[in-house]
DNA sequence: TGGTAATAGTTGAAAATGTAACTAACAACC
DNA sequence: GGTTGTTAGTTACATTTTCAACTATTACCA
């Protein structure tokens, strides 16, 4: 199994990046899991919710850049577990105003603690000009 | 909708990581897929056995950390569209040793081409110094 | 005003993925 | 040699995601 072709997958960005975000997500998605049955789509919206109190799906497809089904259904089965409220917007009835719930809010604080001490963790494989060098590119590289 | 909390997303790794990946991998996406009708997995076992020249499913779900189900599908398919080839080892006949057609080395061929250029078009939004650090830095939290 | 277009969000069916159980071949040990 | 354990790979079933079509509401404009 030696090397044949000089093209390297090592790289090419969407491929190390997809590598890089699969390992990274992993051990925080046994965290939001194990804990809370939650799926990634739902801990995503959770944690948009959270930071910017009062979004619609939209806002959080926009922010997120999640397709508007997945939004849709994180949404449900986060409110069915009574983490968020949706209120209807009263000027435009097709908008629905999202906010979490307390218990929500107990979710996100304990899921955000993890989520330092797991970024903390894989930060301790880099040095902090990488880190800061990693944070500006991949902001930059979100934007399509 | 003003941020609340301090947490945030924006250096949440795992997050950052997952939307770069997103985000970076979509127009390549449109090409193997508009193209071949392929999937993720399916490019990344026929990129693999091009540049390996010849693998086991199990070389390729360690090389390209893979599950196994994942690989067994993507080789399934490349199969049946006359990409590779299957064959047992004489010695061991649980292992199979997968190949490329010439076929399917036409079409990673093409793709790598498209691949290349795509990379070419992504790093323009970066200086060579921060690629080179992207480059290094994806490759250490790659490994688990 | 009425008719068409646009927008927010949901739903259903098809495709893809994950999980666990399975088969087939080999290894190791008594 | 026969039993038990391991390994490579597949399959079946449940869960998740995708895609397209749908509803309900508002915007546009002749």
């Amino acid at each position: 199994m030696t090397q044949k072709d000089d093209f390297d997958l090592r790289e090419f960005l969407p491929y190390l990046l997809n590598q890089a975000a699969e390992i990274s997500s992993q051990s925080f998605q046994r965290i939001y899991k194990g804990r809370y049955g939650m799926l990634r789509t739902e801990w995503r919206v959770l944690f948009h919710l959270a930071i910017y109190e009062r979004m619609t799906a939209k806002d959080i497809c926009e922010k997120a850049i999640m397709h508007k089904t997945k939004v849709s259904r994180a949404v449900q089965r986060l409110e069915q577990r009574r983490y968020l409220q949706r209120q209807p917007d009263e000027k435009d009835r097709r908008h629905e105003w999202l906010t979490l719930t307390s218990q929500g809010r107990a979710v996100y604080e304990d899921l955000r603690a993890h989520a330092r001490q797991h970024d903390q963790v894989l930060m301790q494989k880099l040095s902090t000009e990488e880190i800061t060098v990693l944070r500006r590119v991949l902001n930059a590289l979100s934007r399509p």
